[in-house]
DNA sequence: CGTATTTGGTTGCATATTGAAAGTATAATA
DNA sequence: TATTATACTTTCAATATGCAACCAAATACG
């Protein structure tokens, strides 16, 4: 029922004692270490997506059990923001908070990277496209 | 016995089948989307480290079995590469190629926001420490 | 020389995570 | 009222991880 604003203090608070080390480095990864977690930040990110159908229909072909797992864990950390469509309640719409704005160097980062070092990888995030907004109906 | 210079060849080949998408950030996250590589790298880089039981010295506490595997596919997909140490035969010593030490500016952005959002986190990766060696220019 | 130690791993096994497919709940639409 | 859209959850097999023990080659030590 009341699953936005629900209860996620707990949750993130033993996410905390989870903490490998105090690198930063470490920190970080112990949020965005796999192979998922940063694919949705750049949906986001660089391509405006903001329903969790969108991000399921990326090229990469997240599980939506995984989807649903990493958007939790993200608005756990503070790094998306969750609430309904008030013109379409059966819409969810995901954004980032300004700790997820953050994340947009080290996307760029890895994207040179990527893109240097992969002959084969476009030289844009999955066709890197700016829908402006409207994004559909 | 002839661990060095192994065959890698299909092995690598066969790695470039699994790219998930075209996209640089997903072709990234292919190698480096784990909780264990960054680190790695991290330690070659920022703290010099050569030695198998070096990286299994660093406060995360990487398992033998990971740190195996991950220096295996780090030197297939030839982010760092691998050679005896003249002056010990028992040693093997890790260092980062271009490509690796090309990931410099994306474990930069990855510390910057670590240190800003994780108020318990160092604000140095794992305390820096340069050996002196100046591995990078 | 023989033995212990260092170094860089591998092996076996329990547990955790992922992936694919199907199912569920609620809101909107015809 | 029936159908569809949307955002999930569930189930279960496959894969990855974590832990502890073990191994083998090279070297140091007496």
């Amino acid at each position: 029922m009341n699953r936005i604003g629900k209860i996620k203090h707990n949750v993130s608070m033993t996410k905390d004692q989870n903490k490998r080390s105090s690198c930063p480095v470490s920190c970080a990864l112990d949020i965005l270490g796999d192979k998922w977690t940063l694919l949705v930040i750049r949906d986001i990110l660089f391509k405006d997506k903001q329903h969790f159908r969108d991000f399921l229909a990326s090229p990469e072909k997240i599980a939506s059990n995984i989807l649903s797992d990493r958007l939790k864990k993200l608005e756990e950390c503070n790094i998306i923001s969750r609430q309904r469509d008030p013109l379409n309640a059966r819409r969810v719409i995901y954004t980032l908070t300004e700790k997820g704005k953050d994340l947009s160097p080290a996307l760029h980062a890895l994207i040179h990277w990527g893109a240097k070092y992969d002959p084969e990888s476009n030289k844009q995030p999955c066709s890197m496209q700016h829908t402006g907004r409207m994004s559909e109906t």
